[in-house]
DNA sequence: GTTCTTGCAAACCCTTTGCACGTCT
DNA sequence: AGACGTGCAAAGGGTTTGCAAGAAC
């Protein structure tokens, strides 16, 4: 397991955009102002975000979405994986860009809640190798693992 | 990875009954009739089940407990543990007993939709390795693979 | 010009909640 | 007697849908 490296910072907006053009023209999806500046909007994001902060972050920097463009949209780029989606328990959708940090996990503190990302290389291997037994060939997974500190009191964030 | 053992058959419902009551003891809930009826109708079920299943499985076995005792004992079963709960993508909450099919992980065929259990020891070795990494201790963790057919002819259950 | 997309509001699904009544201890 | 659990119906939150107006092709 190394270190995830955030790549946040390095996304090439336009290179996205370009991406996300191709799938439109090649599924014969029109290319809207709406759906690209979704997409810019998003690569601003630091990380995981709701449709719901989404349409609320846009509309506190002037753009006039609707939500239901925006789920559509979020629809539409992670069908063409540029934005992952992850179903957390108990909590709504949450979507992130792809790019920021391929092929993440997520370990969630039972005690304070916190959340960390991180990679695991040997996951990969065993999901290749589950998939093999069933024959078939994987395309993505999701681990998620609860933990708690071992002395409640180190938990740095307990209610 | 070896082939899971479906426990089913062998579920003792009566040991399962007496340690939902020692729950209800120790924590000071009540013991009654709607708690134990819907364990002992969880026990009939043969896997995977949703809320509303369960109560329309109860209603038309002359069982009449409201949608509102469900969600609340399946909350109590899973608090200690007799059910474990499984949010799957795009999918409202699945409940099963945890004696069913002990620490075992989905696989999920994105062609045809079918389901797979399967167990893999070495995961449990890598959840409390990455645990560790963060100085927590494993609690439980869940983990889905998406994959599909080869050759999409292949799938057996292709739309 | 035709078809697709948007925005709005309503509908929808699953789950939780408020309240009056019933039951367990 | 008192506190808790139940059933019902209504509320709730997140997401999807139907439809009229507008934009892309």
């Amino acid at each position: 397991m190394t270190p995830p490296e955030v790549h946040t910072n390095h996304v090439d907006v336009e290179e996205l955009k370009n991406r996300f053009a191709s799938f439109l023209q090649e599924q014969r999806y029109r290319n809207t102002s709406e759906r690209m500046r979704i997409l810019e909007r998003i690569a601003e994001l630091p990380g995981h975000f709701t449709a719901d902060q989404l349409y609320v972050y846009m509309h506190t920097h002037g753009d006039k979405v609707s939500r239901a463009t925006i789920y559509s949209t979020l629809e539409l780029l992670t069908q063409c994986n540029l934005v992952i989606r992850h179903r957390f328990e108990g909590d709504s959708m949450k979507y992130e860009l792809t790019s920021r940090l391929p092929n993440h996990d997520h370990l969630f503190c039972v005690d304070c809640g916190r959340m960390v990302e991180f990679c695991a290389p040997q996951l990969q291997e065993l999901v290749r190798y589950v998939a093999r037994q069933y024959a078939l060939s994987p395309v993505r997974h999701s681990l998620q693992i609860f933990a708690r500190c071992p002395n409640f009191v180190e938990c740095p964030h307990r209610p």
